[in-house]
Order: structure tokens, then C-alpha cells, then sequence
DNA sequence: TATGATTCACCAGTCTGATAGGTGGCAAGG
DNA sequence: CCTTGCCACCTATCAGACTGGTGAATCATA
């Protein structure tokens, strides 16, 4: 059996050539690179080729490229992280985001329970008197359900956490609030955040988490009778 | 003041229009779209702007171009996060990543404990005496230490919880293996790895849990002494 | 002299024709 | 039955031409 010979695309190689060039010459974050006629007499390759390598380095966010302008070194020293999953619709799979989210916003609560500021405890309070005075009046509270949840995931103070989280965060949106009736989760988890803020702001990482835990539980009971 | 006009590209209408083609004509995985020069008549739109539309789309997986043969749809209903972290390589960051580290691997071995099936105990067992051969023979044991943890990982049974860790493991394979002196690491965490695997082969959660949790404390107090 | 309009050099955005090269089906020839 | 060569169809890449954005230098005017 022969071996499959691997073919390197043109834009492949002029988009390594290119980070190279921005790692030798040390190019940082805002600096601008050679004009595109430049690079095309640089590398030896045609116009096309070379703008495709762009169009890929633009979505990886390595470079921004601006009209009128040029090129520039969009950021440096950032670790890039991108996954992906079969998306369903069936319990088994929502119970699973649900896992995920226990363990990564339960991590952010206990850290945000021993590191939370006076004033973060001030905008969580008043997040939490925005979420009752839209509930007694009857209106939509998932935009603000999420507020308060990234307040929390904020004062954990941990940007890594924040950043994954972030990452994800699409997932239970999409996948908790749609299919089930949004109201009921929303009232029925309600009381778990007040009880999970008076926690947070005594610094009782103790009582966070069992409040927390109780939210979450109170979402997987309803996926489990959906 | 002018208000700022938001200038769309042609070749991000293009990708938006490919997109919703595949929509409109409920493509599924692996069929074929309409060749670049059909495309180009049906969107009335120039070869390169459309082929700057695929390499987009190439690059975030939504299609695959194949020389030759064609386009073709790669992944439908797939969710895909992505996030980035500025890096450095101060104590405060490595510790951040430890403790997102913490929150999802602790996950898994809590899930696998409860959920590991007898061919992966089987499994795990042949992975950590290959562990302790290269061990003795003064071996790099880097690369069967991640194994060790995947393994572990993919006994969790849940895949969005292995798709976000495997997104970030290049995180700290990059930062824990490398700047720390890895055979120091590696020597001082290897016994937890014994005493893990013990806990999680009993389905005995709690000691999996407490053993990783000292697997942990070794590499944070690493950090913390570096 | 100060200010506002104009021009111009430079740059990315897009289209197009030409050529190269990969892929698979099919028919002629062994 | 298998090989070989041909062909239709497809992507890969290049180069030239034209469009339109940007900012700085320049020029005209109050």
C-alpha cells in the first residue's frame, strides 16, 4: 500500500511563513506587517494565495487586516482553545453540559465566596434587586439570570475560568433555556440565588456551594422530568 | 459626527449565504455543494471573494474543500466554543489554570468512579504498569502520564466535559510540563496516581476524589516553591 | 497665519482569464 | 479481467486590472 502523500497547500505554507515572520522580527500586538505586494515578492506566491493565508490567520485572530491601512498583529501571547460536540437534544446530553457546568461555575463560586470584593458584593446586590423588581413585574429574567451568573464567574477572579466558562456558556444557554419552559426554571431555581449570595458575600464557601449545588440539582431534577 | 458604517465584505456575505444554503437545502454531513464556478454565478460573486468564503468556512469546520472532488459539508449540528487566555508565566497564572484544571478533572474522576466500566479498569491498570516500566527505566514519562489522565477522562462518559478538557490540556501540558522541572513533577505526583486509580476501580468516589485532590496539592505546591 | 478643501501615494477588496493539476468514470486494447 | 489512456469536471494558483478606503502633504482661502 502506497503512502498517502500529504499535499501542502500554497496558503498553508504562506500562513506559517507569515507567523514565522512575526516571531523573528518579534512584531507585537498593533504592529504592522508588509503590505500584501510586499509579501507576495517575499514569498513568491500570487496575490489569491496570499490573501487566503490572511483570511485564515483573520480567523484564527492572529491578524487583523484593515482597508486603507494593512495588516497588524492582532495578539501575541494568547493561548487559543477550541473544541467542539455532537449537539442532541436528548436528556442524556443535556444532563451532560450540566456536569460540565456543575464543575467549572461550582469552581467559580467556591473561589468567588473567598475572594469576592465589598464592591463586587455591592453590583451582585444590586443585580439581584434588578432580577426580583423584573419578576414581580412579571418579565423576561434570562438576561439577567445570566448577568448575575457572570458577576459570580467574574469576582472568582480567575480569567482562565471566566474565559472557559465564556466559552461555553453558549451551550446551557441554548440548551436550557429554549427547550424547557424557561419560567418555570427561572422561578423555581429563583430563591437558590439569593440564598447563594447572602453565602458568597459572608465568605461562607461552605453554604455557596450547598446553595449552588441545590440550584443545579433543581435544574437537572427538571431536565430529568422534561 | 458621522456614525461609523459597519462595511460588510463580500466574502463574509459569501460565507453567510454558503451557510445558509446548507440550511435552506438541509445538507447533511459529507454531501457535496455546488461547484466554486456555480457558485460564483449563483451569488454573483468573483472566485476569490468566494474562495476567501471557504477558507473561513474551512477554517472553522463547517466545510471541506477537496482538490479535485469538491466542497462538502464536515460537521452539522456540532456546537463549537472557542476562548483565548493572555498568557504569562507568572505564579498567579499557573495557579489559575491549576485550579480550572482541578474543577474539571476532579469532575471526571468523580464520573468515573461512578461510572467505569471493567474493560476501562482493565485499561487504566496496563496504562499505569507501562507508567511504572518507564519509571524504573529512567524513561520520559510525560507522554504515558497524559495517557494516564485521558483514559481517565474518557471513563467519565461524558463528551462535552472530554471536549472541554481536551481543548485546554495544551494549557497546561504547555505550562506545568515544560517550565517546572518535569522530572521533579512527575517523580513527586506519580504515587497518587496508583492510589487514584485504586479508589476509582472500587467506584469509591470519595477516595478518588480526596487522592486526586492530592495529586493537586503536589503540583500547586510546585508552583508556589518554583 | 490658520483652517478647510484637494490631491496623491499607498493599501486592501474584488473580478477575471489563464494555466496547472487532482479525481473518477469509461472505453479501447492487451 | 485488468491495465492504460482519455476526458469531463473540479480545485489550486497566478497575474493583471480596476475599485475604493485612508491619511498625510499640499494648496487655496478667509
Amino acid at each position: 500500500m502506497m503512502k498517502k502523500i500529504q499535499k501542502i497547500h500554497v496558503h498553508e505554507q504562506v500562513s506559517q511563513e507569515i507567523q514565522n515572520y512575526i516571531r523573528e522580527f518579534n512584531l507585537q500586538e498593533g504592529d504592522r506587517l508588509p503590505s500584501v505586494e510586499e509579501m507576495t515578492r517575499m514569498f513568491g506566491v500570487g496575490r489569491s494565495s496570499l490573501r487566503e493565508a490572511l483570511r485564515y490567520l483573520e480567523t484564527v485572530e492572529i491578524v487583523r487586516v484593515e482597508n486603507g491601512k494593512g495588516i497588524f498583529v492582532r495578539e501575541i501571547d494568547t493561548f487559543r482553545f477550541t473544541g467542539k460536540v455532537k449537539v442532541d437534544n436528548e436528556k442524556k446530553f443535556l444532563l451532560s453540559i450540566l456536569e460540565v457546568r456543575r464543575a467549572l461555575e461550582g469552581k467559580a463560586v467556591e473561589l468567588a465566596a473567598k475572594r469576592i470584593t465589598q464592591k463586587e458584593i455591592i453590583d451582585l446586590e444590586h443585580c439581584l434587586e434588578e432580577y426580583s423588581r423584573l419578576k414581580e413585574s412579571d418579565q423576561d429574567t434570562s438576561m439577567i439570570d445570566l448577568s448575575f451568573h457572570r458577576l459570580i464567574i467574574k469576582s472568582s477572579s480567575n480569567p482562565i475560568l471566566e474565559s472557559v466558562l465564556q466559552s461555553i456558556s453558549g451551550l446551557y444557554v441554548k440548551f436550557f433555556n429554549e427547550p424547557l419552559g424557561e419560567k418555570r426554571l427561572f422561578d423555581e431555581t429563583y430563591p437558590f440565588h439569593n440564598t447563594m449570595f447572602q453565602a458568597i458575600a459572608k465568605h461562607d464557601v461552605k453554604n455557596a456551594l450547598v446553595e449552588f449545588n441545590k440550584l443545579m440539582d433543581c435544574v437537572e431534577d427538571l431536565i430529568k422530568t422534561y
